[in-house]
DNA sequence: GATCTATATTCCTTTAAAGGTATATAGAAT
DNA sequence: ATTCTATATACCTTTAAAGGAATATAGATC
């Protein structure tokens, strides 16, 4: 069952925040870091995890690795996404990396091709 | 988050298989012995596990345990079960899972308490 | 009270995931 | 060619889950 493998992806935090963060727009590793607050090693695992289950996809620029979900998302993913989008709304973890992000965004755009402009 | 442990629970196959068939009912152990093919144990197990985490409810009646969905489930729990639901329609496995239920509801109504009718 | 039935629990083994430290790699800049 | 930067990987330890075999428990029946 491939849903299987994407509750497996949904089951640890970081990789909800990880995915809750995504849904904005591309990122790329350091700025997880900066926004999670979450060492390079945790942040760069938790992707790779993400990357081997088909929950996100990757393209290099130059010396970063831009993460983003999949361009062609099944069924089941676009569903969990979108599950997981209605009930992040309200959770003070997810709402504060969405805020971080919104604050820095600007300054992410001009220091690296990240598309979060 | 209590996100975490609703995915948690959702991550292995033979929990969504008893969370699908639970979808249509309370049922008790020895039924979904019949149904999914599996040993006591290993369902016992594994509702122990969805009940230790919210996700089911328990009520004795005699020597029969009968397992159902929670009364009032949080949203989250009622958003993503309804996303298993909508995910499950097309897996032949439950599928499968639920023509048995149908087939044998008749002699479940019978020989217990299962509300199974 | 002994037995039967449905279910739970204990114990054990195996496997996988998480987190951290240290190190490797690939491309860019000098 | 060396150095720097961003990211990945290897290695280690700890923890948890899964599955099975055997046993315990609680209520019903005789």
């Amino acid at each position: 069952m491939e849903l299987v493998q994407i509750y497996e992806c949904l089951c640890d935090p970081t990789r909800l925040r990880l995915l809750n963060v995504l849904a904005q727009g591309p990122l790329c590793v350091c700025h997880f870091q900066e926004i999670l607050g979450e060492p390079q090693v945790k942040i760069s695992k938790h992707l790779a995890y993400l990357r081997a289950r088909g929950l996100v996809e990757v393209e290099r620029h130059g010396n970063w690795m831009v993460y983003a979900l999949p361009a062609r998302p099944s069924r089941e993913l676009k569903a969990n996404l979108a599950c997981l989008q209605d009930c992040a709304q309200e959770d003070p973890v997810f709402k504060r990396d969405l805020a971080r992000l919104k604050k820095r965004a600007p300054q992410f755009a001009e220091t690296s091709p990240c598309g979060c402009s």
